[in-house]
DNA sequence: AGCATTGTTTCACA
DNA sequence: TTGTGAAACAATGC
């Protein structure tokens, strides 16, 4: 699921359940979930702090540490999730979850705990995560950074919207939204694009990112569930087209969308 | 059995 | 330089 909208809630969920809270224990052993660090290592850096400050870019987000610690970064990846629970064991997706897909554990001296819930195990745990190569966040992105980042070179629009370096954030399924929200072709050459309609992306980008944060992700967009054979563009009943672009399965309008 | 998957990284190549 | 495509990574679901 997790792209930003659902990242960003997950960061909200740290935000206000998770930190000021002790840190009792680490669970770090999942040798590819925590790699570049050998088991014990994350766990060393913060058993005995607590978790003080949340942050995110794009699909990345990271903790500040109490005591001048170090920056607990957390990536997702295709399936990650949050899970955190209370000292009485209560929420945090409990009953949602097979154990052995808890890839990564704080647990909390009151008891409670904080896991990465990762059925595809492909979400990352980093001490201090290198976020150098990232382009400003896509919900924040100003009109002049967007024209500038996302309207030159010769790329096909969609794969720039996927381009985390160019704008950081937007994953397959929320490209696919916006852009037939925006009436735009993903195989739209870039250096093609008027400023007006880089605007209007850039305003259908924001909607949809918050639509996408109030509903409770991406999959909630309104052309996601159209994203199959034989579907229809449910605004004016043409055949949904597919074609692999930008690296990525892709599923727009061909009538609307040009 | 085979293929697809909401993500990232790397590499060969044009 | 820019951009593309494929593969690898891991594991599940249809």
């Amino acid at each position: 699921m997790p792209e930003l909208p659902e990242v960003e809630s997950a960061r909200q969920v740290v935000e206000s359940r998770a930190l000021g809270r002790l840190i009792a224990d680490v669970d770090d052993s999942d040798t590819y979930e925590c790699r570049p660090h050998v088991p014990g290592e994350i766990r060393s850096a913060l058993v005995g702090r607590e978790l003080a400050t949340t942050h995110r870019r794009g699909k990345a987000m990271w903790c500040g540490t109490s005591d001048d610690g170090p920056l607990l970064g957390i990536h997702l990846g295709m399936s990650g999730r949050i899970h955190v629970s209370d000292s009485e064991g209560r929420g945090g997706g409990r009953a949602a979850g097979k154990p052995e897909w808890d890839r990564f554990t704080i647990t909390f001296e009151d008891g409670g705990s904080l896991r990465l819930f990762d059925k595809r195990r492909l979400g990352r745990v980093r001490l201090d995560p290198d976020l150098t190569a990232l382009g400003p966040d896509a919900a924040e992105i100003t009109g002049e950074e967007f024209r500038t980042r996302i309207g030159k070179g010769n790329a096909p629009l969609k794969a720039r919207l996927l381009d985390q370096g160019a704008i950081a954030g937007i994953g397959n399924l929320l490209a696919d939204e916006v852009l037939w929200q925006s009436g735009l072709s993903p195989q739209r050459r870039t250096h093609d694009l008027a400023s007006e309609e880089l605007d209007d992306l850039r305003g259908h980008l924001h909607t949809a990112i918050r639509a996408a944060i109030q509903h409770g992700g991406v999959h909630t967009g309104e052309i996601i569930k159209h994203r199959r054979r034989d579907e229809h563009c449910p605004r004016c009943g043409a055949e949904m087209m597919r074609a692999t672009v930008g690296g990525r399965t892709t599923w727009w309008c061909p009538v609307e969308q040009t």
